[in-house]
DNA sequence: TTGAAAGCGGTACCAG
DNA sequence: CTGGTACCGCTTTCAA
């Protein structure tokens, strides 16, 4: 079923047929309405992959994350899909899985798909990446490129000071001893969140911090708090690099027999729905991810978004139940 | 940057460049070489929408899901993707938010991409839909298709079965007034879960079960025992479509001081890692998503499953710390 | 308001 | 082993 046959169908060219799938205004009416009927009882469906070719544009985004399955990611994506079909836009998927190669599979797979604007949520994502679209033309929106750039749009996570409410938060509360549950602290935007740490510590010479990473799942959470807490069992508190870790560590101390936050505090970071449904309810840092897809597609889109070249979140505090103060592990001096 | 460009520089024929992008094994090792050089150097990137156009398929099969959020539906495409990327596809997914608009443009979509095959795990498919598919000849691969068809391949989950199981397991631990949580009971596949729960009163005539519906997501869940709770205070047991639901269904009775499973029983559907990761764990029916995935797309590509038309799935009750005896609310006769 | 025809960037058949 | 060259299905001037 091609377009050729519509136009034999309803007496007219290709070109007409054409016409009336992309809403030209200038097509009689009664015209269109033969095409119309044609096109309904041939159950024509337009080759995409022709129309892209032809019009040398595809009216599609894609949208690269690090994981799919963490909710935050999710909740990214579902914002920006919205945002991109009111705009009459297709939105392209793709998962990296924190995989450097895979990323690379990606971009190229978006880059042959010729979508019409790129947002790159992806903690992996390298700085050499950016001179690749650069010399594409294609715009891209970053999330979480830590190196400042000019003339690339960046939505800049300020994880260091949401870092900071956190520990300061703990510290306040008694908190000395805290463990870091990390994920591939290899990485940019991670090892951002490390810092903050890092820098806390500093800034609280009396507060200890061992880190520890794992894959960023539940059962990653889970491990990373076993082999935090079997090296260093008097920790009072964990800090996680985001809630989805959190969660599996909170199942993890739950099976140890400890008390959160009684025995022991937890954070996570995001401030993803299943924060507020795990028991107890997570304290973290909200990250406003409805927001963030929004702006991006909406600078993908129309190219003249408000906010020039970056744009810059500080995290909030959300305190909940899973954090207190420190309980019966702390050292009575 | 087009396939001619490299051909003129690597002074061949754009024939040969096509060869040399598809393995063709008869060209020669220098020229090939000559080929990848230039293909390296400038940094070509073939047009995916020529290259199907031409080739007249697209080396990408489609899942299309009615909601990726919930993790049950994540597994499958986890497990469908890698399948299909180990045999040399890509995936293209869609989502649908059990909304039959949505489906309709996914289909479309998927239709319009030329995908090499299909993958429909929506409880909102329409039988409709598979009179389109077999129009265009592209094979596709059901989940939950109820009505008995011939000719299509479909994994089929014995929800009855399943719901079965959970209400017996209640029954015998003494509980006679349970509520169900369901949503989008409209649905075929969903709708069958409910006939699961109905079956099985019939089959313990002293049993009462009254249900409520919400949207798929923790929230809905949460609100759906909200509801089941006002009407009907006395419940000892929640029986839940999902594991996804019943996670929010817990964070309610929390919430209400509700201690389950000494005040009330809670049961999932799907066995999700999450179903392990709250508290209290999750009783609930183990469906294989991996296997699901993996079998669908086996289909898809090699077209020649062991299993001839329908794969059967007997789902398998996993007990937690989710549901115990009937409680302080059970009526004193 | 409509039609004819030249591409878009590849693929693949047919020669050589 | 390599080149020439019809398409693939649709968009888009340019004329009529």
């Amino acid at each position: 079923m091609r377009l050729e046959d519509v136009a034999r169908w309803s007496r007219v060219s290709t070109a007409t047929v054409s016409r009336v799938l992309n809403n030209a205004p200038s097509v009689k009416n009664s015209t269109r309405a033969r095409v119309m009927k044609a096109i309904e009882t041939l159950k024509y469906n337009p080759n995409l992959h022709a129309r892209s070719l032809a019009a040398g544009k595809s009216r599609s985004i894609g949208i690269i994350v690090s994981n799919l399955g963490n909710p935050f990611f999710w909740d990214i994506y579902r914002a920006l899909e919205r945002a991109a079909r009111d705009a009459g836009y297709e939105v392209i998927i793709a998962n990296t899985d924190y995989s450097s190669a895979s990323l690379a599979a990606s971009v190229w797979m978006m880059l042959g798909q010729r979508v019409a604007g790129l947002a790159a949520i992806v903690s992996e994502m390298d700085p050499q990446w950016i001179e690749v679209f650069e010399g594409h033309r294609i715009p891209v929106a970053y999330y979480g490129v830590n190196t400042p750039r000019k003339n690339i749009f960046n939505i800049r996570v300020q994880y260091r000071r949401g870092m900071e409410k956190l520990i300061s938060h703990l510290y306040s509360l008694g908190h000395r001893r805290v463990g870091f549950v990390g994920h591939h602290t290899e990485l940019g935007s991670i090892q951002e969140r490390l810092k903050g740490v890092l820098d806390s510590v500093r800034r609280h010479p009396d507060l200890q911090v061992s880190a520890v990473e794992d894959e960023d799942s539940l059962e990653g959470g889970r491990r990373a708090a076993r082999a935090l807490l079997a090296a260093n069992p008097t920790l009072t508190g964990l800090v996680c690099v985001n809630d989805w870790m959190a969660v599996g560590a909170l199942r993890e101390l739950r099976e140890t027999g400890l008390c959160v936050p009684a025995d022991i505090s937890v954070t996570g970071f995001d401030n993803i729905n299943l924060a507020q449904f795990c028991d107890p309810a997570l304290t973290s840092v909200h990250l406003p991810r409805d927001r963030i897809g929004q702006i991006m597609c909406d600078f993908l889109i129309n190219r003249e978004s408000q906010y020039q070249h970056e744009f810059l979140i500080d995290p909030e505090l959300v305190t909940r139940e899973s954090t207190g103060p420190a309980g019966r592990n702390t050292v009575q001096t």
